[in-house]
DNA sequence: TTGTGATAATTTAATATTAAACAATTTGAA
DNA sequence: TTCAAATTGTTTAATATTAAATTATCACAA
């Protein structure tokens, strides 16, 4: 079946790049830290629930992965002065730090990756994605 | 930069279609234990080593998802007689009715997800993904 | 003002995941 | 034959992940 082949091609060459894409591991640091990081970086501050938005995962898992952040002085809670609810999650100096040189690296070992295809190839890659990763709208 | 741009879409894709095909948990399965009923019922019976390979996951990993679904009665151990390293994983009865039933309906719905792309785009995706994965060859 | 419902974060319980250490077993070479 | 190396599976420790229950806080309507 056609669906199916082009479906698992695409998991596949997900898990192959992941498993080739391990730059931050070598700093201790593990793929969720590196996406909250990195989104820290360059959106700046914001709350744990804005990053399980921006990261797709759960609002337990984020208060997980900030712990581990936190034991590693990698960035700082503050706890919102108006809204005592929320809790604003900072890169410390030490976190900046390490995800201002890693990103870089790692951005410059996808492209790396992503060079196999063309610029062609890459841009029709990103359209055939997003509109899988849309899905069917509700009128259509 | 284009690379960084494609290789986020693919991700993300896949995250979504991810998030959306999750038939097999209403039948108290996960996306590793419904990998190995798969893997069991289109391959046949194979030792842990083995599926290890086939779902690329690590070994110690496999032990425990097949413990699971051992505790759910859908698979069973049995110990090679000629080598007594190997344990052949099989299905019972039992997994295999659910597998054959469940399986059929996660292709369809893969085919569906797949179907907001036309037959010629899922061809390019495949072909797409099937370069990415492969990677850099050594000698190139 | 009070209390009811909504929201943010945490905790809990279960499973997943890996790497590393370990146990059992086999194989092959001295 | 015997012992060292290789292989399979298990265990352990750490982190991830989710769903569901819980806690703290806020907003707003009666």
């Amino acid at each position: 079946m056609q669906a199916l082949s082009a479906y698992i091609n695409l998991i596949r060459s997900v898990d192959s790049l992941t498993r080739r894409l391990t730059l931050f591991t070598q700093h201790g640091l593990t793929e969720s830290q590196f996406g909250v990081l990195e989104a820290l970086l360059h959106i700046g501050p914001m709350c744990q629930k804005e990053l399980a938005t921006k990261l797709l995962k759960s609002g337990g898992n984020i208060t997980m992965v900030i712990d581990n952040l936190e034991k590693q002085q990698l960035v700082e809670r503050h706890r919102d002065t108006k809204d005592r609810r929320f809790i604003t999650v900072h890169l410390t100096e030490k976190g900046r730090a390490l995800i201002s040189e890693i990103f870089p690296r790692h951005a410059a070992a996808v492209a790396t990756e992503m060079g196999v295809l063309s610029a062609d190839e890459q841009s029709q890659l990103r359209n055939l994605c997003r509109k899988l990763g849309k899905g069917r709208t509700v009128n259509s």
